[in-house]
DNA sequence: AGCACGCCGACT
DNA sequence: GTCGGCGTGCTC
């Protein structure tokens, strides 16, 4: 314990937001005897400022005593995460293996990552009480417990290196969980519960028996973690169980966090949120400015907000009283993150659930196949809704053979056929084609000579409308030249199909009927895609043409008909993970369609009629299919019966990744390897991108916590590498696509 | 990540 | 002769 009277200088080690796997040490400002860890700090780094986290405090450093530099500033009087919050990072740290400065950056929202001071600005955009307007410090001040917590923090902790850091907060975790037994929420939680679940039924429930055994269900579990996976069919009424999930938490005092994919947030999910609870409401995703998301983050960090709706990264976001985690659509990959710092933000919800000690909810009416895979294996409690709520029926699904069948611009006589009854009928079309553009290919009918792009491994897109060839990973772009550049008298033609040519055979086909394509290049301009979608839903539409965009949240009550023009390109793919993806895709899409009372029909056209998980798919649906897959998985051993890790590096010299990639896979020879398969190196399946080549090495290993004390072992190591130098590297953790 | 230091090509 | 190219190495 450190004499207060010996006034022996502090030193705060903190983390840094840069791509260095290292913490710096800080002499402390005069009179610290203590900081809690996550606190931000501001200190002076080469010869730039930088706000860092502070992660432990000590007496003795390793770095001479005339090469420390003072902290300038102390931003938070508390660490404005909790125990739990600032645990939450360590343990993403140490599974993704990623920087600890960068990781806490993904905690903070960007205002406070720049150092702003943590008072939510009076500025607001949706509704929030009087209360929760305008802070002063006084109201900052943190409640008796947490008091009490913060202070258990803040007894120094001496002579501590870095590498004991974990150490140190093993040791914490006792305390406070003692601290949190000590008072009996779980049991008030519980009984507290049980009596709503007994009100409830005693009133009348909109919701069928499914709903309400669903609800029942869940709510016996608030005040404990817990991992439901909840698989409702399109249509079952997943919103209304939450809601009704989410007001017993409400009534209990606590928050709830739901995170929803990017393109689910919808303006129509808020405002069901808004007119259903009285409580107060934050939004949380990328298109809200930084000073909104600074806003609803402090919202939530200081209880005056009940829930945040919010995307991927809202994940992270302090809660002051914890109460449940929904996560909806987990089967959807935009809950990975895919640069950066690459994290799930669907398995980090289950340790904040476990972290915290709430429920979480996932759920989805196509549940990944690692979702299914805990499921069964009794780790998830899962809760089926198989019912439509109301009267709409399932929608068909029909498979159309194309081979040797003559196609219109992708469209089968057959599709057609189908698309002339269902627009006589007045109900609306809905075609997908995940493809935009003209043409993926442009040719020279007398040479051959292919539009390439210079600076990747793909062939140039025609953008007829724009008169020009794109590239589409790199936005390379030049205008269409009329003849053959190589051979100078060829005729150039379009090979493949793209949204935008199929919406002008469309307009040839059906002259009379209005026709909107929707992708991105047709929705650039800034509400054109809700414009869009009001004309649509308002019945000003006959044809929906668009890339899969559209296949995440949008209801189209009016569509009857819904075609995929080309499923092949999932069945081929050489990653495993295309064919879930695709089967997810199909239900995902088939729940558009049939909808208010109108029996659907979905159109599958293919090259494959025969293939054994599309029929398995169309004919015993989406458990059928889901279990084929995860019988192949288990074959195979790949994830979820395996553990895998991507080395992912790049360079422009093609000679650099190679290098570190050989010298990586003649590390893990000479060191411990638990048994590790080392799929590679091979190059990227585009290994040129944007002037780039890509390298990639695949780490396997049957056991999760295996493959992750070799990564614990090798990825320090990686940062030390002079062979690592010249090149861009990342480690991808649990990588769901392989590119 | 920035940023400075450091040795080799075309220019006021 | 110098301005500046980005290779290399460091930041407490």
């Amino acid at each position: 314990m450190a004499n207060s009277s010996e006034q022996k200088k502090l030193i705060i080690q903190v983390a840094i937001p840069i791509p260095v796997n290292r913490i710096f040490d800080y002499l402390a400002p005069k009179g610290t005897t203590s900081i809690s860890p996550g606190t931000r700090v501001l200190v002076p780094f080469g010869n730039a400022k930088k706000v860092a986290f502070a992660v432990g405090i000590i007496e003795n450093s390793n770095i001479k005593n005339d090469r420390l530099k003072p902290i300038i500033e102390i931003l938070d009087e508390y660490s404005l995460l909790s125990e739990q919050d600032y645990q939450l990072v360590l343990w993403a740290q140490h599974y993704y293996h990623h920087p600890l400065g960068e990781v806490f950056s993904a905690a903070f929202p960007v205002s406070l990552r720049k150092g702003k001071k943590s008072v939510v600005a009076q500025e607001k955009h949706y509704k929030l009480s009087a209360k929760g307007k305008c802070l002063n410090p006084e109201q900052l001040k943190k409640t008796p417990k947490q008091k009490q917590i913060f202070k258990m923090f803040q007894q120094p902790v001496l002579s501590l290196t870095s590498a004991d850091l974990a150490q140190q907060h093993k040791n914490w975790r006792p305390a406070i969980k003692a601290l949190l037994e000590k008072d009996l929420l779980s049991i008030e939680l519980q009984a507290k519960a049980s009596k709503k679940i007994f009100d409830k039924t005693e009133t009348a429930l909109q919701a069928n028996e499914q709903q309400s055994k669903a609800i029942k269900q869940l709510i016996a579990r608030i005040g404990q973690f817990s991992v439901c996976l909840l698989e409702g069919v399109t249509g079952s009424g997943k919103t209304e169980v939450y809601m009704q999930v989410i007001q017993q938490v409400l009534d209990l005092d606590l928050q709830v966090l739901v995170l929803l994919p990017e393109i689910t947030l919808t303006p129509q999910l808020q405002d069901r949120f808004k007119r259903r609870f009285s409580a107060n409401l934050s939004i949380s995703h990328s298109k809200l400015t930084d000073n909104q998301r600074h806003c609803a983050w402090l919202e939530m960090q200081q209880g005056h907000s009940s829930i945040l709706l919010g995307t991927r990264s809202a994940l992270f976001t302090p809660l002051k009283k914890p109460g449940l985690i929904i996560l909806d659509e987990e089967h959807d990959s935009s809950f990975k993150q895919q640069k950066g710092f690459l994290y799930s933000a669907r398995d980090l919800a289950i340790v904040k659930g476990k972290l915290f000690n709430i429920p979480v909810i996932l759920g989805t009416a196509t549940p990944s196949l690692e979702s299914l895979y805990n499921a069964h294996n009794k780790r998830y409690q899962l809760i089926h809704l198989s019912e439509r709520a109301g009267t709409a029926v399932k929608p068909k699904l029909l498979l159309f053979d194309i081979r040797n069948k003559r196609l219109q611009d992708g469209l089968s006589e057959p599709l057609i056929t189908q698309i002339k009854n269902t627009l006589a009928k007045n109900e609306q079309v809905l075609l997908f084609l995940n493809r935009r553009g003209y043409a993926p290919v442009q040719i020279c009918h007398s040479c051959a000579w292919v539009a390439r792009c210079h600076h990747c491994d793909t062939s140039l897109v025609i953008h007829y409308e724009e008169k020009r060839l794109r590239c589409h990973h790199c936005g390379y772009q030049q205008h269409l030249t009329p003849h053959c550049p190589a051979c100078k008298t060829g005729e150039l033609k379009a090979l493949g199909l793209g949204t935008e040519r199929v919406e002008k055979s469309l307009h040839a086909l059906f002259p009379q009927q209005k026709i909107v394509r929707l992708d991105r290049d047709s929705t650039q301009r800034k509400g054109s895609l809700e414009n869009h979608l009001d004309q649509i839903n308002q019945g000003k539409v006959d044809i929906i043409l668009g890339t899969q965009m559209l296949a995440k949240g949008h209801h189209f009550p009016n569509v009857t008909l819904v075609a995929i023009l080309d499923v092949d390109s999932g069945l081929f793919s050489i990653d495993y993970h295309a064919t879930e993806k695709l089967a997810q895709l199909i239900i995902q899409v088939a729940g558009r369609a049939g909808r208010a009372e109108k029996p659907g029909k979905v159109i599958l056209q293919t090259r494959q009629p025969d293939h054994p998980l599309l029929n398995v798919l169309l004919k015993q649906g989406y458990n059928s299919f889901a279990q084929t897959a995860l019988a192949e998985r288990q074959q195979a051993m790949l994830p979820p019966f395996s553990s895998q890790a991507l080395l992912r590096v790049y360079a422009g010299n093609p000679a650099d990744p190679q290098m570190l990639l050989k010298k990586v896979c003649e590390i893990i020879q000479n060191m411990e390897s638990y048994n590790t398969l080392v799929l590679g190196p091979v190059s990227a399946p585009m290994a040129k991108r944007e002037g780039n080549y890509h390298f990639q090495l695949l780490l396997q290993n049957n056991h999760r916590k295996k493959l992750q004390s070799l990564l614990g072992l090798l990825v320090p190591q990686l940062y030390l590498l002079k062979e690592a130098r010249k090149v861009r590297w990342s480690i991808d953790v649990d990588p769901v696509d392989l590119y």
